[in-house]
DNA sequence: TGTACATCAGTGAACGCGCGTTCACTGATGTAC
DNA sequence: TGTACATCAGTGAACGCGCGTTCACTGATGTAC
């Protein structure tokens, strides 16, 4: 039956995030666009009222979930971001983490507006480092980005690693603590 | 028809090497049985010959794939390994570069037998790494394993994030060079 | 070494299944008077 | 404000397609004598 606009819209929101959380967790080839709706708690025939293709909320879904790490980040030190990601419970949570971290290997074979999305987000992320160092007074203005740029992908590649032995091997771990605390003194040298 | 125990297992090699290929490609999901054995020059009917399921050459294949990299390391310096890592050549050659990078985050959602393929490639970059840096008496022995971690997880996240964005932006290669010159300078760096 | 037969790697059609997508239908919402 | 009708969000069955997997078949290889 027929649905307030409002009502929709909320409907739609509900698909979407439903679909940031399922694809961060399985990929976006590993959920299905029926199991997607039924999470979402609809019939999955109403699918195409909201998005033209799976396609098109692979967009929605991947600009969603860059968009919850903006609403979470708080005004915190650069060391605050790098415990928070670079952690256990960052690498046990995919459903709610970094999607650079949990869709990154998967972006490279999408669509060149899937990368855009991506692009937006890794500009988020070092917008979001380069203030905190600043913030700090770390390092000299002309060099945050290159820092952060190397803050980011150092905290990215030890999230990716460590996911990737989860469960089978103490090197998860290590790797996690290793670049933690690789990256806090990285984060601390003030001179260039 | 029937063909010699020598022939056959030339023709398991190649399905093998091709699948490594194509799945850091297109994904261990984007590429299906039949196409993978077309590419490698067969029907696709006698997979079942040599492997009990998909699943079984997913396994085989990122082996072969971490081992190909294993071959190809001469005794690099720690710069030649970054540099040749760290790359457009690399970040551009999706069939050719490391499974870590390629397939990273679908690593996560896998089986253990896989995962623990990933601990053993990943072990073995270690290695390299670390013989490096005390070939050129970087770092203490007590360090080089955790400064190894920390380059690997730059070098792995540096590649993912370019990858993500490869095409659509500036900030691909921006990435690139940012890690490439902040990872030399990790490396040369002799203190504790 | 040569012959007769069993084995089994490779072929290509076929299987069931789940996928993304479409469709006729329903009934509450939105609108025209 | 109330009534009559058009719209259209959500439902669930159905579509074609490609997937992983199975199978009967072929004919060269391997083996027993």
């Amino acid at each position: 039956m027929r649905v307030s606009k409002e009502q929709m819209q909320e409907n739609r929101r509900q698909i979407v995030t439903t679909a940031a959380r399922l694809f961060r967790e399985h990929g976006y080839n590993g959920i299905g666009v029926a199991d997607l709706m039924k999470e979402a708690g609809f019939s999955h025939g109403g699918f195409y009222n909201h998005f033209s293709s799976k396609e098109e909320l692979v967009m929605a879904a991947s600009q969603s979930a860059f968009d919850e790490l903006d609403v979470e980040a708080d005004d915190s030190t650069i060391d605050a971001i790098l415990r928070r990601y670079i952690s256990a419970g960052h690498r046990d949570d995919l459903r709610q983490g970094c999607p650079a971290a949990a869709l990154g290997s998967d972006a490279a074979r999408q669509t060149r507006e899937i990368k855009q999305v991506f692009e937006g987000g890794i500009e988020g992320w070092l917008l979001r480092i380069e203030k905190a160092l600043a913030a700090q007074g770390q390092f000299q203005s002309a060099d945050r980005r290159q820092r952060g740029i190397n803050l980011l992908a150092k905290a990215v590649g030890a999230v990716v690693l460590a996911r990737s032995v989860s469960g089978v091997s103490a090197l998860s771990d290590e790797i996690l603590e290793a670049c933690l605390a690789g990256s806090l003194e990285e984060a601390a040298r003030t001179e260039a």
